[in-house]
RNA sequence: GCGCCCGUAGCUCAGCUGGAUAGAGCAUCCGCCUUCUAAGCGGACGGUCGGGAGUUCGAAUCUCCCCGGGCGCACCA
């Protein structure tokens, strides 16, 4: 007779022995009582950590740890005989089968069989969603997506727009409190460019029709006529110092111009459904740059050089670890962070510097973390450094972080462009992704009317896009084809969010069940437990992904989880199937759709109900 | 020249502090709709993990040397 658990025994999986709240990822406790067992054993701590982690194989059981073995080297102590007495110290019989010692020193852990039902029935009283909110919530601030004022936003900005998102919404998920903020290039040198644009061949009817595409001609028109006469680029100059000195006409004219570029950026982030908490851009800092000089200037951090004023390496580090260091024919010579041009301008170094200061200020954030092209490495090197040095208190208590990410190649391996050379503008992919979608929407649901097929062929087509994009290791740089960025098949969103239509169907047509029913029975099928198993590692990916700021754990992760569901849908009936499987089978479909929805919503991807 | 990143199946890519016979998608081939949507499922084919040496009980992963590719190297961001 399965026995039946009254809802108060549940928390009987948590953890009496330590103060723990109930665990939502079964392999918390054990790793926790593993690590007890181990400090018996062995009281001077480990200098790496014990970890479970979910079985490679289920025919290893449902967890295992490898880092006895490792422990055991670094102490040069036999491994099997370590693992011997971890285990023997070890008391988890109340969650698993006695565990194994498998080959040089492996532990096997494998749940007694209630230990699902238990774990499934405080989900599905929505207790949680088998993850937990961070023991120690961080304040972060997130640097993403930083387009440029006056030119289209193109498939160069969804890289970070995109993993920007998905990381924000990751933090915020796990309980952090997140400050994104949209750092727009709205200040520098091409702003005297394109005033002289602006003021000597400006089309008011193109403005009108398409202000990027007429603000993007003029620059390229007067980028071009400047190397042909340059009297034109001492005008640029001249309308830039008064920019920046704050003449009227000029600032109402760099106003227009980021007010029209305001609009465009809003059009793309709507659709995207991105949000930004600040939209602060390099112009807002400009009133802070003479006094960030001053004070590196007056702290002996920076000097004159050739006229700039500049941070030159300070000699603690060995010179390959240098940012201010480059080696010329054998030679290390200077390669200083300029923060104040020799004609008086500043460039980006000062803006980033007074950034970093002004967050700091604000927000006293944790982390501070740029989503910015890997190229820009060096950059952030010396940044990262000027900041500590000039600043170290602050410094140590915020951690710097750069997230880089690789290039976006066309399928000549060549950086990606459209086939006349011109870059691919980011509306006129979405809009081709969506066509497509729709495509194959009125292909394959032709008895939906067309507003539900526009409506579908948006959620995939967009979700499409921006998945090919996470995938991908971030680090490395990717190659773009039209075909797989909107395929709909295989690792995709699509594939993903179809899954999620079938779950939800079966769920909304099974009505509401009993969560305490799921308690009178155990999971049987192998379709079922792999299910199981993988639902509760939902919530350590999400922390892989917190932890090292990469979505494509995500993405692997919704995609196996896809998979899995699939396949259970295949073998295991589920209205059709007798009490008390029905309701077991039923809340799995349940529970998958909820945990296909929330993370493909942390991908910054909708999902429908129909497909 | 120096530094950083990369090289895994025909193609595009995963591979988490070194762990159990290296995974997926696409492509190709063979099956499966009287049973909850076939945008689906099952199976087959396919790799000396660029090459070599080393550390280790154990290496795609760590170290060194080559080969091949990309990016960067003061007044753009």
């Amino acid at each position: 007779m399965p026995r039946l658990e009254p809802p108060d025994r549940v928390s009987r999986l948590s953890l009496e022995a330590t103060a723990l709240p109930p665990s939502r990822m079964l392999h918390v406790p054990l790793e926790q009582r593993l690590r007890a067992a181990v400090a018996a054993v062995l009281p001077d701590a480990p200098s790496t950590p014990v970890q479970v982690r979910p079985a490679t194989d289920a025919k290893f059981g449902d967890y295992q740890c490898n880092s006895l073995m490792g422990l055991a080297k670094e102490r040069k102590l036999n491994p099997r005989a370590l693992a011997t007495q971890v285990v023997a110290q070890l008391d988890v019989a109340d969650l698993c089968l006695p565990v194994e010692i498998a080959g040089p020193g492996y532990l096997n852990f494998r749940l007694k069989p209630d230990a699902w039902a238990a774990i499934l029935a405080a989900t599905a009283r929505g207790e949680h969603l088998f993850f937990r909110p961070a023991a120690q919530p961080k304040t972060l601030v997130i640097d993403f997506s930083s387009p440029n004022v006056a030119k289209p936003m193109h498939v160069g900005h969804i890289r970070s727009t995109g993993i920007g998102d998905c990381l924000q919404r990751t933090f915020r998920l796990l309980g952090h409190r997140v400050i994104s903020d949209n750092h727009l290039g709205d200040w520098g040198t091409q702003f005297g460019k394109l005033l002289v644009g602006w003021k000597q061949r400006l089309d008011p009817g193109a403005l009108a029709a398409d202000p990027i595409a007429e603000m993007e001609r003029l620059y390229r028109e007067i980028n071009a006529a400047c190397e042909a006469d340059p009297s034109l680029l001492d005008l640029a100059r001249e309308e830039l110092v008064r920019l920046q000195a704050g003449d009227p006409e000029n600032l109402g004219v760099w106003k227009e111009m980021i007010r029209l570029s305001q609009v465009q950026f809003d059009s793309i982030y709507g659709r995207l459904g991105v949000q930004f908490d600040q939209t602060l851009g390099e112009s807002f800092y400009n009133p802070q740059l003479n006094g960030v000089v001053h004070d590196l200037l007056a702290r002996g951090l920076a000097r004159e050089s050739e006229g700039a004023v500049a941070v030159f390496s300070d000699g603690t580090l060995p010179p390959k670890e240098d940012p201010f260091l480059v080696n010329k024919d054998g030679e290390w010579v200077a390669d200083p962070a300029l923060i104040r041009k020799s004609d008086g301008g500043f460039n980006y170094m000062t803006t980033d510097l007074a950034t970093v200061d002004y967050r700091i200020q604000t927000w006293s954030p944790d982390e501070i973390i740029y989503v910015v092209d890997d190229r820009q490495s060096p950059h952030f090197r010396k940044l990262f450094q000027t900041f500590a040095r000039w600043q170290p208190d602050a410094a140590a208590r915020t951690q710097l972080r750069h997230i880089g990410f690789g290039k976006i190649l066309g399928e000549d391996g060549r950086p990606f462009r459209t086939r006349d050379g011109g870059t691919v503008k980011l509306g006129d992919l979405l809009d081709e992704a969506v066509e497509r979608a729709l495509h194959v929407v009125t292909e394959k649901r032709p008895e939906l009317d067309e507003a539900s097929r526009r409506e579908i062929a948006r959620v995939v087509g967009l979700g499409a896009v921006k998945y090919q994009d996470l995938l991908p290791n971030r680090q490395s740089d990717y190659v773009f084809s039209w075909d797989k960025m909107l395929a709909l098949s295989g690792n995709t969103a699509p594939y993903v969010q179809y899954q999620f239509t079938r779950a939800q169907k079966v769920t909304r047509e099974g009505g509401a069940y009993d969560p305490a029913r799921l308690l009178q029975t155990t999971p049987t099928e192998p379709a079922e437990l792999a299910l199981i198993r993988h639902l509760l590692n939902f919530g350590l990916t999400l922390e892989a992904v917190a932890e090292e700021c990469r979505p494509n754990y995500l993405c692997n992760y919704l995609y196996d989880l896809a998979g899995l569901y699939s396949r259970f849908y295949e073998h295991c009936p589920v209205l059709k199937a007798e009490e008390p499987v029905r309701t077991l089978r039923l809340a799995l479909c349940d529970l998958t759709a909820q945990v296909l929805q929330k993370g493909l919503n942390t991908l910054g991807i909708e999902t429908t109900e129909v497909m």
